[in-house]
DNA sequence: CAATTTTCATTTGTCAGACATTTAAAAGTC
DNA sequence: GACTTTTAAATGTCTGACAAATGAAAATTG
């Protein structure tokens, strides 16, 4: 590992990257412990402060992981799903609040998306999956619930269908797709009708997952994003007319 | 924006939570310059170096960006989508390599997302996505072509169909899932017999994406999944055998 | 007056050294 | 042997300093 200490970049920059290359390439292996910040000073001949800017770098991607005292250190972290959902969770939601996303072109990706889980989700969805689809969607029913709250209660709904894949790497990859859109659907002010219409499809998919019919999974995924992209649509020019 | 100096965390990742729910929740919008590090470490009421650990932090995750001189600073940074993609792409690698992920797994998880994004690609691909495919395609023919580059051709091959959707949303999501693979498939030794059963999978393909034909793009790219996790199984038994 | 150069204040990047705190192993004690 | 104390090693934090970059303002020049 070899910084340019002629680089225009930041040293730290430069360690940080030298050090994040050796675990991608595996060469520090998951648990192994770092040398110690003054022993990494003195490799890349850099000052501690350098070293510890890089090392926390590292540490806001869960690359490593740190501890005190003595036989303490930075030492390579496990990267867990929870920690690489939470990554995705927060990078697609700041991607879409940044760069002024089209609701209809992040609807249209994360149905597509749920429509790759669909089938799998009707094979293998366990009882629990299809219990917790069923308990949202009753929620989903309570008046008085709020907007906020409905949302909330969809994505749990969503997401019980995609880990009834039990396909992990696939729960990862939605994850970011199905929560980045909750800020986006918390723009809508839902009526009592068209909470009545989702709850309506939330059923018919749940319906179909229950007798593991995947197609009609499908179908009901297809048919709720057609009603939400036109509700989002519909509320939007509304709001236009108004602001004339 | 507060922090508790008697919490167990460090000081560092408190003030970089700190600013991270800020920019999230859009009390900092973007382009914003933050105070300077001077400001920063007398109102959380810390030393400079402690708010540069937070700072680094952040300039990790892309959030920031800094600049040096005077009406310099720390700016928030506007999530481009190639740093997404490329945060996305190093998340997934390091995921699918450090907790020992089956093939396939990742590859069911892979082929579904991708035909997501089929019946989309094949309506709205242009020539070019179709010409980038056919290109793939060819070079994928060349003899005495490494794995390594008939690996990297098919990654170029399936970002193209994936690309061929419209849809930057869904671009970003697949990003991770199409790249990690790449080690995976990396590990397999491909035969002469192999690739081309590979490479007519893929003519198949662009096939089926030039006359607008979702199905039959889906069809394809379920039967290069099953052929693909066949060769894996029956290489890594090849392998086993011989280990004994 | 306009264009160019110089100065200057501000801010980040880096360094050196110090002390506090945590932690687990090692030594000591009963 | 079980418990307590000591100790060494490591990270966390602070202070103060200087270097380097950078854009604005001031000075200079034609």
């Amino acid at each position: 590992m070899k910084i340019d200490p002629a680089s225009p970049a930041d040293l730290s920059a430069q360690i940080a990257k030298a050090i994040r290359d050796a675990i991608i390439a595996g060469e520090l292996i998951v648990d192994e412990r770092l040398p110690s910040e003054a022993e990494l000073a003195e490799q890349f001949a850099v000052s501690r402060s350098t070293v510890r800017e890089a090392l926390k770098r590292l540490a806001a991607q869960s690359l490593i992981r740190t501890q005190r005292g003595a036989f303490g250190g930075a030492f390579v972290n496990r990267l867990s799903y929870a920690d690489a959902y939470g990554q995705q969770i927060t990078t697609s939601t700041l991607l879409l609040s940044m760069n002024a996303v089209r609701f209809d072109t992040a609807c249209e990706a994360r149905f597509a998306l749920e429509r790759a889980c669909a089938p799998l989700s009707a094979e293998r969805r366990s009882a629990d999956h299809l219990a917790t689809m069923r308990a949202e969607i009753f929620r989903q029913k309570q008046p008085g619930l709020t907007d906020e709250a409905f949302c909330a209660s969809d994505v749990t709904f969503h997401r019980a269908l995609v880990d009834g894949a039990g396909n992990p790497v696939l729960s990862y990859q939605l994850a970011g797709a199905v929560e980045a859109m909750q800020p986006l659907m918390n723009m809508i002010t839902f009526t009592a009708r068209s909470r009545e219409a989702i709850v309506a499809l939330h059923g018919a998919i749940a319906d179909a997952v229950e007798v593991r019919d995947g197609p009609a999974a499908c179908d009901g995924l297809s048919a709720l994003e057609s009603y939400t992209v036109g509700l989002a649509r519909s509320i939007m020019e509304d709001r236009a007319r108004r602001g004339k």
